[in-house]
DNA sequence: TCAAAAGTGTTCCTGGTACACCCATGC
DNA sequence: GCATGGGTGTACCAGGAACACTTTTGA
């Protein structure tokens, strides 16, 4: 059933930059291969076209789920990108998301074939299709860049987590070492954190304690104008 | 000559928020009144439908310039805008953008007709058409954050301004008063502002020292990690 | 007993904030 | 001479940065 318009019209699709990170403290992208051409073979975002009965970030969900089982994980609008010649086929506008799992609770699942997707540490890609790099750079940029004033970290992690677990996590993402006690101190002081009254399971040394992030005192201390900051 | 499709696809519009900066320090957003339906007389961001062979900035320009005579301005994407009933004829997805113009040295000249593009208040706004005071409102947000760590405010100054401008600018963008001698400490030590041996002129008071912003030593200064926070 | 990470305080210094008065100019 | 903004310095305080050793646990 064919549709027509009076005008041309662009193809419109969403592509997911979804981020986890392993117990190796490694950043990770997940990337799917691509069954058909253009680039058949080659490894790139998850994404797919826009229905006209979902929204944006519907579509972004929609497709996560179909093509790697994740559901009901952080998504958040990236940026689109649209030149001319990013799709050699037709003109293609892309409007990218990026989302944060936590590798440890969540194991994948495509609907379509499994073994279709995999996880890549950011630093050793292979080539992408399109402009998937590109698109995957900006990710990390706002990644990176947003990691620092907003509690976005957490969904990388389970709900349960070490002091280390998340100090390792914010030298992973930034790329440079931190200072234990000042990062403790710094954290623990933004009251966002609860100590829970366990310590990490089957650890070879001491057994640290277990923390999770307080969303209720994060939100109320928000709006008597708190400014998180790491 | 109509175009046909084997699956429905979305249209695809760029919508722009071009903010200025009054003489009185108010701050302005231009806005177009429609002559068409829907929303037909009432006030609306300028934009319009991406066409094929432009990319999506290039169209935002091009509206920019068809429906305000605005050019050469600084533009920045911000958001894409896709809920599905947002425009009641079909499904329509926005890319919207937004300016930064100094309206001391612009002036519309909109090639259609001049009188249906006008400055408001962003505080004394009409009722707009579609979605447009969410992004609007989006844009007016990213304005505040952006401000404070880059240099874009002087994007809605005059290429030379006093020091007392440029406060009044983060003042009235921001929404609450500076001190003036922290101010001025502040953004004279970052050195990316040249004194001029010049002088505001036609004041009906000491007249004041004019600057510049220094683009050239910020982009050195920001290569050797160097952050513009005010 | 060794390996691995947990946990903990103090000092120093930078940079933010608060604050008030005289000066130059045009009318 | 009056109104308007121009222009300037200091004192205090909070918070960031640097820094090392003892403790606990499992193997």
């Amino acid at each position: 059933m064919p549709h027509t318009y009076q005008h041309p019209r662009p193809a419109l699709t969403v592509d997911c930059v979804v981020f986890g990170l392993d117990t190796q403290h490694s950043l990770k992208v997940l990337l799917i291969r691509r069954k058909l051409p253009p680039f058949a073979g080659e490894w790139a975002l998850p994404g797919g076209f826009v229905h006209l009965d979902e929204s944006l970030e519907q579509a972004a969900r929609r497709e996560l789920r179909e093509e790697t089982g994740l559901d009901h994980v952080f998504l958040e609008q990236l940026y689109s990108f649209g030149a001319v010649n990013r799709d050699p086929r037709e003109r293609v506008v892309a409007i990218a998301y990026y989302a944060l799992v936590n590798l440890q609770e969540y194991t994948l699942h495509a609907e379509t074939d499994a073994s279709d997707a995999a996880w890549f540490t950011v630093t050793k890609l292979p080539p992408l299709a399109f402009d998937h790099d590109r698109i995957l750079n900006t990710a990390l940029a706002r990644l990176k860049g947003k990691l620092r004033y907003e509690p976005i970290g957490f969904e990388l992690l389970p709900k349960k987590f070490t002091l280390y677990q998340l100090q390792k996590l914010y030298e992973t993402v930034l790329g440079y070492p931190v200072d234990k006690r000042n990062f403790r101190k710094k954290f623990l002081k933004m009251n966002v954190l609860t100590a829970l009254d366990e310590v990490e399971p089957g650890a070879n040394h001491r057994a640290a304690r277990l923390y999770k992030f307080d969303e209720k005192n994060y939100q109320s201390l928000k709006e008597t104008g708190f400014n998180f900051e790491v």
